[in-house]
DNA sequence: ATGGTGACGCACT
DNA sequence: AAGTGCGCCACCA
């Protein structure tokens, strides 16, 4: 009986870059894409949803470099509703409130009533 | 291959 | 509620 891989990572570590960014990369963005306006979630569930329990840091790391269009990073906030980083937190702010939040210096209010649920 | 980095999470204070 | 310390993880140079 061949040993089993310890984790599935393993599998991709020799797979070239377009390969790369068809595994974590892509799915982080997909799950953002996919929270509904006046939701949000936490980095910790876009780990979840993208097959990485225990990554919301590297998700992060992630939305920090990954700058691209139609992605509402915004909806994507921090344990507990606080606000997490953004390139420009006033920004962030800004566009959740505009999406009926109550937003205040460093908090969502009411977090776990407009959390996503997931798809 | 190896170590540094950071838009995190959580226990504590 | 807000700040601090430490552990975790995938990405990048």
């Amino acid at each position: 009986m061949p040993p089993a891989p310890k984790r599935e990572r393993d599998a991709g570590l020799a797979a070239p870059k377009r390969e790369r960014e068809g595994g974590f990369v892509r799915r982080v963005l997909t799950a953002v894409t996919r929270i509904p306006p006046g939701r949000v979630a936490t980095y910790g569930d876009i780990a979840v949803l993208a097959g990485r329990p225990g990554a919301a840091r590297a998700v992060g790391n992630i939305m920090a470099r990954a700058s691209r269009p139609g992605v509402p990073y915004h909806r994507v906030i921090a344990a507990g509703g606080a606000l997490g980083g953004y390139s420009n937190l006033g920004t962030k702010r800004a566009l959740l409130a505009a999406e009926g939040h109550r937003v205040t210096r460093t908090r969502v209010q009411r977090f776990e009533q407009v959390r996503w649920p997931g798809p």
